[in-house]
DNA sequence: CCCCCTCTGTACGGTAGCTGACAGAAGCAG
DNA sequence: CTGCTTCTGTCAGCTACCGTACAGAGGGGG
């Protein structure tokens, strides 16, 4: 890390972004700006968690690691939350079955962990807006919970996208069919078969390791109710 | 319910168990011992969190709302933790779409919520206490993402019965093979099957609407990894 | 320019679980 | 005992998805 500090935090960042200016100022100085490169991992099952991400423009999935699988995902998080949220109830060391790992590559905004924990206690802005992410992350896992089991592969393919457009903020970024397929936890070539779909009905266009989306709408059309539900809650709590 | 103030805590929730004498007399006058009836709702969607439950001998579940289905569940609640934990980051509405019901009736003591939330900003014993079940709650969900998503009707089954078993300290509850499919978020007929060849094997007894688990060991062998990761997970935690 | 590697498309047999429908059995109420 | 309700068992056909395998196609590096 360099020892850049910030005198204003740049912008991008739903939940910094609605701090007051006093509190802003107050923890401009312990953020620090970083560029996050796909498939980088921010924690690794059992290790100690040192920083908290707060992503600009990158995402980042939450992954559990089942068995043989390379990571099932469980939850992602953009620019309307942070990575590292346990920290929040006082708990530094990573879940042993479960890793962060960068899927679309971007800024984030960084901060000690150890910083981050003795803020919260002050109970300000800052601690009020970690709270309703809290409610709003595990809304979101327990959103999956029901999503995994009951919708189809074509369903979720589309929610995903979707979440991960609202993300980033562009309608082109890096994504392969294979890491799509392990995201939920599916094989390849089912991939495949409803990206076809999805791309033939003019919602999407892939293209080695690059994914377009074309049509919003229609992509909202063909994702389950997941999607709604998840945007509504993310709206409301941040 | 009745106003009689306990001098002591019952013993038989395990968070609650683990407190000091000291932090134990602090809390005792805010508790009340309940019955908790089978299929009681203690959360509907949207409303307010009034009370926090610490189940001693009852299991409830919390539930999401998915379209037509009439819940899928996300997370199983019992002796080892509480339910209403979202008043400890400040959110006193319940989720719109969620909901929490009993699955197994029996005893819980109950306490005020905006008692309850007062207490946590000392930093005693009982918020560490409540950080790592969220912990725990969280990792629960996470893992109930994956293996939703992954493994069998019959594995998961297994798991859902070894939970329970767990938690109600009995080898003989009530539970019907619709109830249970709703909870996996599957077809009754589905359950029925498997429910037979775990019946054939002679690891549980099904008696109209009544469960007897009669071989753990067995059941352990046909159930998913994921059982041993959250019963190391609470044993860890709790 | 060519090679190679990664990514994408496709195919075939197999299976778990679904849809829908119905029949039997256990227990409770009268 | 009788009847009704609730719970459990079973079946036949169907679909989504899996396991596995292989063939093409885009694109960067030499």
């Amino acid at each position: 890390m360099s020892s850049a500090e910030l005198a204003a935090i740049p912008e991008g960042n739903r939940l910094l972004d609605s701090l007051s200016p006093a509190e802003e100022a107050d923890l401009a100085p312990h953020l620090e700006q970083v560029r996050l490169e796909l498939k980088e991992l921010l924690f690794e099952p059992g290790k100690r968690i040192d920083s908290v991400y707060f992503p600009l423009t990158a995402v980042a999935s939450l992954l559990n690691l089942v068995e043989d699988t390379s990571g099932v995902e469980i939850a992602t998080v953009g620019n309307e939350g942070l990575v590292g949220l346990s920290v929040s109830w006082g708990i530094n060391t990573f879940n042993p079955r479960e890793f962060v790992q960068v899927q679309v590559p971007g800024d984030a905004l960084v901060i000690d962990a150890e910083t981050f924990a003795a803020k919260l206690p002050e109970a300000g802005e800052l601690t009020w807006l970690v709270h309703r992410y809290t409610q709003a992350f595990v809304t979101q896992i327990g959103q999956q919970v029901a999503c995994n089991g009951l919708h189809t592969i074509e369903e979720r393919c589309a929610r995903w996208m979707l979440l991960t457009h609202d993300r980033v903020g562009s309608d082109e970024f890096p994504l392969t069919q294979e890491f799509l397929a392990q995201m939920l936890g599916v094989r390849r070539p089912s991939v495949t078969v409803v990206a076809g779909v999805l791309q033939q009905a003019g919602f999407i266009r892939f293209r080695r390791g690059r994914i377009t989306i074309t049509d919003r709408r229609g992509l909202e059309s063909a994702s389950c109710g997941c999607y709604g539900v998840l945007r509504e809650v993310f709206d409301r709590l941040v």
